[in-house]
RNA sequence: GCUGGUGUGGCGGAACAGGCAGACGCCCGGGACUUAAAAUCCCGUGAGGUAACACUCGUACCGGUUCGAUCCCGGUCACCAGCACCA
């Protein structure tokens, strides 16, 4: 057969698409399986060569479950609110909504020309009201359980965006999405109460099965860290709390040191002696951006307060205060007891500041360095505390500090509050009005979502940070759900991150106009069974979404704890010089062209040849005709098919092995060598011949990966139904293990020969027929034999020296 | 700085409960077919060495454990990713 694959492939996607041959059934008696791969975001320039990459892999875990008799959901959607969007638009005059349609439908068509099983009539879009409806009525809830809450607090302003911006969306002090500055700003925000979930995020990632890197970046961001909390006196006679993770070097707080923005300094205002320069330091600071903070890092600044001193708890010495940036307010307490024989910090501002350095843990030099090692020191200088471990001394002073009353045990998380408001237009209105008669934010009442999103006449954001929708006052202007007075809506939108966060739930019932899915959708379906993604949303959408689900999950809405059984992550595809692809690098390889070129399914098996799933790989327009000659090749093995039993003992026993190795190496996304050991298959039949079964069971092993030309070619054979319908194939153990085994004899360590063993044949008998090789008996003529080593089906080692 | 990860032929990558290193593919070389080229098919292909064998060296580097190490242990270097004054 001449490989056609222009028409082959839109056949069967047209038979596939008439024959609703992907479609999840509704029938909830099935062992189900529900296989996920994040929704794109339908950008305008299209699909990337990268996206196929992951859409593949699952398809590949879709289309196997299938064939393996489950009842498989694997839905696609589109998120689609953002900033590209609403940018292109407002450059462009067109509405976003405008701009979103042809998006999707490019990416649409894109999509199914790689032959993807999604059952697109479960499509979701966040965009749409009928979705968002559901995005808003979440809010309420949470906003309901007091987790959504506006507050004024300095936020990361991007210059350019015009926006606020998460913490997560920050990278190296520039906005993560356009590389320009970020800024702090006080600016009053939505924020929600992620925090409020930092220990169940953390501890539930033990129930779930997530790749080790995906569950460290989750920990490190969330940030767990253990230790006390200290009340220390002041002269004024306040109490000052600090926290630290070293309670056990409190007989080395020489000094203190709280953050410019503590409420504290402030309070003591008649009391500091040098007001006007902790003033001139604090203002100094706040002009500070992110990025400059962290560049300044080395050199410390800060200010002593002269007029207050604390007071060491455990010895009641007189210490000085200072203020210094190097404290956060937004961790901790704001203010830390500093202990600079022990913390590289404190030592390097004791240092310049010239504060007293004590030694108290034994074991450096603190007059060089910090001494920071928690595993060998012992205590010194620490009176009732000398002579213990710094594990005993620690759990030793928080008993004491609990008797005494001046602190406790604490756990601190590095995680924030989440900002969850934009100043966009292109998101999600926030179903809140402000009532000045009520004196509060009311929300709207659930019959009243979605809260739709107003024309206006220009998108445009504004400098003065608030949203495009201020402007729009008919909609902005509108009365109190409650009270029937005057109100105004919130004008500022929901982050893009807000409709990702729960639309695997929607897949499950995405018609439902009652709920945001049914009980018995949900019960069904959930959880995720397997979920792939991007590493980069590891702290982002990932996290996001799992404290969402947990919230849903304390309200009763769904019936999990977790949202994803089992998460994994590919690699990037770079460009042929081994750089990330870009426009400016000019290293861009575009699907289409692949697809008009080659086909979908060189394609989709190049994606999954191209190296190891989960790690980056250059693409190679050499390489990829590797895998559209094995095509080819497959094509020329039709003609070699001759009816009647197997041609020779091998290919029975290596169908097994392929057998075997294909579906094992699927579930552990080895998809380059599932592809390699089918190609050795298709050489073995190329070399021995191949009858009608043999091929039979080929081309459905194949058919997830290349899924147009075997059904074509399952066709051709006469087959009556679609190779999508029909079973996977099964695997006889005691066939895949070979008759006779080719083993190494090696001297000292040395191969010196390889003999054929039958595979049964015990240690004894091994070194029979070893002994029996020319070979063998040559090298070992004029030896002692010291000690021989038989491993059983494995190797023989023969240990020898001169006569 | 901290936390993870990765270093294997010309290239992408296989093989690791310690047991023939380099599967599979690309590139490259030779041959067949062809008037010729492309495509296809066959052969070769880690490095040194040999007429051909033999043999020697080879999994970032140094050392250790072992009959045997790409794999385990200790140290060093390089690269990638995430976090970054988190007390």
């Amino acid at each position: 057969m001449k490989y056609d694959y222009p028409e082959i492939e839109k056949k069967w996607q047209e038979k596939w698409r008439e024959s609703n041959a992907f479609e999840a059934k509704q029938d909830f008696s099935l062992p189900k399986y529900y296989a996920l791969i994040e929704f794109p975001y339908p950008s305008g320039v299209g699909l990337h060569i990268g996206h196929p990459r992951p859409y593949t892999a699952m398809d590949i875990v879709a289309r196997k479950r299938r064939m393996q008799g489950y009842n498989v959901l694997f839905p696609m959607g589109w998120d689609a609110f953002g900033l590209p969007t609403e940018n292109f638009a407002i450059k462009n005059h067109v509405h976003p909504a405008e701009v979103t349609k042809r998006n999707v439908a490019r990416f649409k068509s894109q999509l199914n020309a790689i032959g993807l099983s999604f059952d697109w009539s479960r499509e979701v879009n966040t965009t749409d009201p009928e979705y968002y409806k559901w995005t808003q009525w979440i809010f309420l809830q949470l906003f309901k359980k007091g987790l959504a809450y506006k507050t004024t607090m300095p936020v990361n302003w991007c210059t350019s965006c015009k926006c606020v911006l998460a913490n997560e969306e920050v990278v190296n002090g520039v906005c993560e999405r356009c590389g320009s500055e970020v800024v702090r700003r006080e600016k009053s925000q939505w924020m929600l109460k992620i925090t409020a979930y930092a220990q169940r995020l953390i501890d539930d990632l033990d129930t779930v099965n997530f790749i080790d890197r995906v569950n460290v970046q989750q920990k490190n961001w969330i940030g767990r860290s253990t230790g006390a909390e200290v009340d220390f006196a002041t002269t004024e006679g306040d109490k000052l709390t600090i926290y630290t993770t070293r309670p056990d070097t409190l007989f080395g707080a020489t000094y203190m040191v709280m953050s410019p923005e503590h409420p504290y300094i402030d309070k003591w205002k008649a009391q500091i002696k040098n007001w006007d320069e902790i003033i001139a330091y604090r203002e100094a600071s706040a002009r500070k951006s992110d990025f400059e903070r962290t560049e300044l890092q080395k050199d410390k600044t800060g200010v002593r307060i002269d007029g207050v001193m604390a007071v060491n708890p455990v010895n009641d010495r007189q210490i000085p205060i200072y203020v210094s940036d190097y404290v956060l307010m937004s961790y901790g307490t704001g203010a830390i007891m500093a202990v600079p024989g022990h913390d590289t910090r404190d030592w390097e501002f004791a240092k310049k500041f010239g504060c007293e350095i004590v030694e108290v843990v034994a074991g450096g030099d603190v007059e060089k360095e910090a001494f920071t090692d928690c595993d060998t020191g012992v205590l010194v200088n620490s009176g009732f505390l000398n002579g213990l471990s710094v594990e005993e001394a620690k759990a030793k002073i928080i008993d004491w500090l609990t008797e005494t009353g001046k602190g406790r045990a604490k756990v601190n998380f590095k995680l924030r509050d989440w900002v969850f408001s934009r100043q966009r237009y292109w998101g999600e209105p926030i179903p809140l009005v402000w009532c000045d008669h009520c004196g509060e934010w009311v929300p709207l009442p659930e019959s009243e979502l979605p809260l739709r999103l107003p024309d206006v006449e220009s998108y445009e954001p504004t400098d003065n940070g608030e949203s495009p929708l201020a402007k729009c006052t008919d909609w902005v202007n509108t009365t109190c759900p409650r009270c029937g007075g005057p109100a105004r809506r919130e004008t500022d939108t929901m982050p893009q991150w807000a409709g990702s966060s729960w639309y695997f739930l929607r897949y499950c019932d995405p018609h439902n106009d009652k709920e945001l899915a049914s009980k018995e959708a949900l019960e069904y379906w959930m959880p995720v069974d397997w979920y792939n993604g991007g590493m980069e949303h590891t702290t982002l959408h990932l996290l996001y979404s799992r404290f969402w689900h947990k919230f849903l999950y304390d309200i009763g809405v769904v019936p999990c704890a977790e949202p994803y059984k089992r998460r994994t992550s590919h690699g990037m595809i770079l460009g042929e010089n081994g750089e990330k692809m870009s426009k400016s690098r000019g290293n861009v390889i575009n699907p289409d062209d692949i697809i008009r070129d080659y086909g979908a399914d060189t394609l989709r098996m190049y994606e999954m040849f191209v190296g190891d799933f989960e790690k980056a790989a250059p693409w190679s327009t050499q390489s990829i005709k590797g895998c559209r000659r094995f095509l080819e090749r497959v094509c020329a093995l039709e003609s070699e098919v001759k009816d009647g039993v197997s041609y020779s003992p091998e290919n029975e026993s290596l169908i097994h092995k392929t057998i075997k190795k294909v579906s094992e190496d699927i579930e552990t996304l080895k998809f380059n060598t599932a592809i390699a050991a089918l190609m050795t298959l298709l050489n073995q039949f190329f070399e021995k011949g191949v009858n009608r079964a043999e091929f039979k069971t080929f081309i459905t092993l194949l058919n997830p990966f290349a899924p147009h030309l075997t059904e074509e070619l399952n066709e051709r054979m006469g087959n009556p139904d679609m190779l999508v319908r029909e079973p996977w194939p099964q695997y006889d153990e005691s066939k895949t293990k070979d008759q006779t085994l080719d083993i190494a004899v090696q001297l000292n360590g040395k191969v010196k020969s390889i003999v054929t063993i039958p595979a049964d044949a015990d240690e004894q008998a091994m070194l029979d027929i070893a002994r029996a090789d020319d070979k063998v008996a040559a090298a070992l003529s004029g030896m002692k034999i010291v000690k021989t080593i038989v491993v059983k089906g494995k190797i023989i080692n023969i240990v020898v020296k001169p006569l």
